[in-house]
DNA sequence: AATGAATGAGGATTCATTCAT
DNA sequence: CATGAATGAATCCTCATTCAT
């Protein structure tokens, strides 16, 4: 049952900080909303900047769950780079906290969000690493340091990342993806 | 002196909203920055809000100031639209208000938001007709009905126009630029 | 307990708006001299206003109270007509709130003043209705028009409403109350 | 021109001191009905009290001078008394600031606010006096202590000088002044 | 565990008054 | 003299957080 209202508890937040963001929505807010009382909040989380954070949390969890499944659905290590930014593209339409928790200027300062950034950073380094790991032994690609270039495809895809969020349009968002996957891959594959 | 006055408290207060947003940025802050009074702010405007709506007006003028030297300096209707979004893609990089204007949720109940909101659609909607217009009478575009075109057009834009914010290198927002540019135009250019 | 604190908060603020106005009292001093905190009072009210509301409404309560009762306590129409006037003026010299709140010129904009002073119109027109229904039936009066005869009688008392209520002395009240009933009743009572 | 001015701040302030009363009526509103500056209003006044203190004393001059004139209309110590009392109560009516002075709560701790109501009493006692006096002279009246009879006629009148200011009849105030008359000069009238 | 009453720091806004021009 | 820009104290109200029950 505690698991249970906790759940409560974020869910509805989610929805409130989705529609009024961190610091327009009210503890009482969530409280109505979830039908409980005010003080029971903080049996769950020591602060609302806590809610926000596991919200931010639970969204990180849905994506990166969306994006491992996304490519054990595919085999080639190429195919496996464009599903994990076409399912980062999908989701973050739907992700609006996580989404402005990675960009609104007055979050910066919190340190959970901070650490969130970092986090992000580095996870995505990880999983292009696998992918570029995984073609290297596979002998479809050719890179000389995997770390370096694994962070210059992050770096690359940093714009990207945060584009077309509001485009409604799949297609249009494929086309572009492939079209920079087009000229990212040109430089790790290897020549025969 | 007067106008001295209020420039500074826009200039300071577009400073503020850029980085703490709307409800992040206090009156207090932003007298103690411009180093008047706080109620000095309340001789040149009536609430924090207008503060905000006249650092949008200036910002919108900014860009239309730029996109129209930007059209002028071109001659090429074609020409001319690549101008048009690339120095709105440019700009939007730096006008930060008047882009969380554009696309927060929690600024949209505001009135002078949502007249923002349609002027901006309504402007580039005429500005795009201008052009077409221009290519019409030169007869290099083909269009039936440059009404609807225009509006096709800024729609089909609507995406972009949120995208690449974040991207710092406009080598990548031309290269992306040209390619939507080159499939629009090859629907309105006059075949031979 | 719970009705003990937005009582105590009544009680500290009649007297408070009793002796320096709705303008004059702060939130402040409310919760000072309630010994509470000032977030307390916006748990049960909503504003300075809503308060002075209350605290009108339970004056005028009082009032009811102490008419009602006054007329319960005399069997003679005439006699019922005097206690009702005299109760009121009576009363009216502690009331200090309700008194203003029928009066002030700069209260009048608000809502729940006005209706507050229709009600307290009508409700008089009612209450000298019934007394007069009950002369008529007791034969003692002779009115062909209830309705209009009680409105002519509580219009005429408008003047005195507000007369003598910084009359100390209750036996000059009641010298000039019964004058003016004499006139009055001249009117309305059965010839013989 | 000099007094011009401070006429129209008088005048202006006046107006607006009877409509919102001391507290919500600001200086900024005042200026601008007046069409000057509202530093202009300090070269005159040392304080918006000030302000309501002249407009107080000359309505409060205003009552005597047409008192003055009232009583010189009329030979009769009776009528001279009767004048006095009727001429005062027509005035009251439309001094509306002289009124609220007089009676007002939150104004009591102003010291010139003290200062006038003592003058007024004292004055009021002053003229009644006069007036024995003359009958006296004219063996009309006969009292033992005039001093103490004029407190005690001013005591007396102190209830009929708030009252009827919202009557809008004066055929009844006439009335009711002369019924308090009658009771007065009863007391004090030689018996032959 | 659950509640909601209580708190007080913090923020927007008003306005009488001062002062440089 | 006249002005109105500048000020900051004062005030209402909000809301995250605490705590007694």
């Amino acid at each position: 049952m505690k698991e249970d209202k906790k759940e409560i508890i974020i869910k509805v937040s989610q929805k409130l900080f989705a529609r009024f963001g961190l610091l327009k929505t009210t503890v009482d807010e969530i409280a109505r909303l979830a039908r409980i009382g005010k003080g029971t909040i903080y049996h769950y989380f020591t602060s609302k900047e806590e809610i926000f954070a596991e919200v931010i949390d639970k969204e990180a969890q849905f994506l990166k769950d969306k994006i491992i499944n996304a490519i054990d659905g595919e085999t080639a290590p190429q195919r496996k780079l464009r599903a994990f930014i076409l399912t980062k593209m999908e989701c973050l339409k739907n992700l609006v906290n996580y989404y402005s928790a990675l960009k609104e200027e007055y979050l910066e300062h919190y340190s959970f969000i901070e650490k969130l950034r970092k986090n992000n950073f580095e996870e995505e380094i990880r999983i292009v690493m696998m992918i570029l790991q995984e073609g290297i032994n596979e002998a479809i690609f050719e890179v000389k340091n995997p770390r370096l270039t694994s962070l210059a495809i992050v770096t690359a895809l940093k714009g990207l990342e945060f584009s077309w969020t509001f485009e409604d349009s799949m297609i249009e968002i494929k086309k572009s993806v492939d079209n920079l996957l087009e000229v990212l891959l040109k430089g790790i594959e290897k020549r025969t």
